[in-house]
DNA sequence: CATAAATAGTTTAAATATGAAATATCTAAC
DNA sequence: GTTAGATATTTCATATTTAAACTATTTATG
């Protein structure tokens, strides 16, 4: 993506990186996607029964803020899972206005089903960067996220 | 995101560099798409501006390359730019299944108006790392979207 | 207690996004 | 040169996503 000095350096440095960040990010996204897609869910209701399985019971507001996505996207999420019969809704009896959403049995097995299959796809995807390598990777993305996160 | 050592050491190692890469760039994307909606642009709208503007005119399939989508969503977001009068399509004379898509004058402006403030901002939030910390990350980034592209 | 403000979820409209089918055009093979 | 296949784009149906408006419930304040 050739921008070469043109905004200047510190700013050429930034937008090369940026679209690196966006590339590598998309395309993991896809291939890990066409994965999911052929057990019948999309990546974010996928993304939904992960966290489940792996944290049990969560709010609908829970899992927006995890999946950083509005509250209104997790609710058609929820009703596509739901319809399914992979999770269920409970009303919170301590706080009516709260919906604890769970894995049922079905949704739990899926996960299960699911979950190792995909761990290991991630595994091998990753595997072009040495174990070296995507440490130094981790650690500078935690860097930057964290350091991203308190500018919303 | 607690997967630690659940599933094998090598998949947790991917397993959380993939969380993290998908934050950062969820974050970025969501703190440079905020900037850019104030001028009333969407971020994909703005990424085929950005495109035209730096590389000039270029194909439907040309777009849709460079920005990981298909072509039926490149014409819409053509569509919406037409509606604003910002780009304009034109039927190639040599082969005439071609359309060719440039910025207009309008396009232009609007172009060189936001992007000099939009790299200035990339460049601010990418400053929470040094600038060899973002080469680094840059490097490793790159070796990692080349071998998935090579998967597709 | 009554009312105002805050919080949790849902609904709605608009913009993306995909994959598949349809249209128009070009290229190749006979 | 005609037909068959390939290519470029659009259209369609469906899904995800956001922001904003709405409903229901809880908390705080007088």
């Amino acid at each position: 993506m050739r921008t070469t000095e043109q905004y200047g350096r510190k700013a050429d440095l930034a937008l090369t990186m940026w679209v690196k960040l966006v590339r590598a990010s998309t395309t993991f996204g896809r291939l890990t996607g066409k994965d999911i897609e052929q057990h019948g869910l999309t990546q974010p209701q996928f993304g939904v029964l992960e966290m489940l399985g792996h944290l049990g019971p969560l709010t609908i507001g829970d899992i927006g803020k995890r999946m950083l996505v509005t509250g209104g996207c997790v609710t058609v999420i929820l009703d596509n899972l739901e319809k399914e019969s992979l999770v269920e809704r409970m009303r919170s009896s301590e706080d009516r206005r709260v919906i604890k959403v769970q894995l049922t049995d079905k949704g739990e097995l899926t996960f299960k089903t699911i979950f190792g299959k995909h761990a290991q796809m991630v595994a091998e995807l990753a595997s072009v960067l040495s174990e070296e390598e995507q440490l130094q990777l981790s650690t500078l993305l935690r860097k930057l996220g964290l350091a991203l996160k308190d500018k919303q």
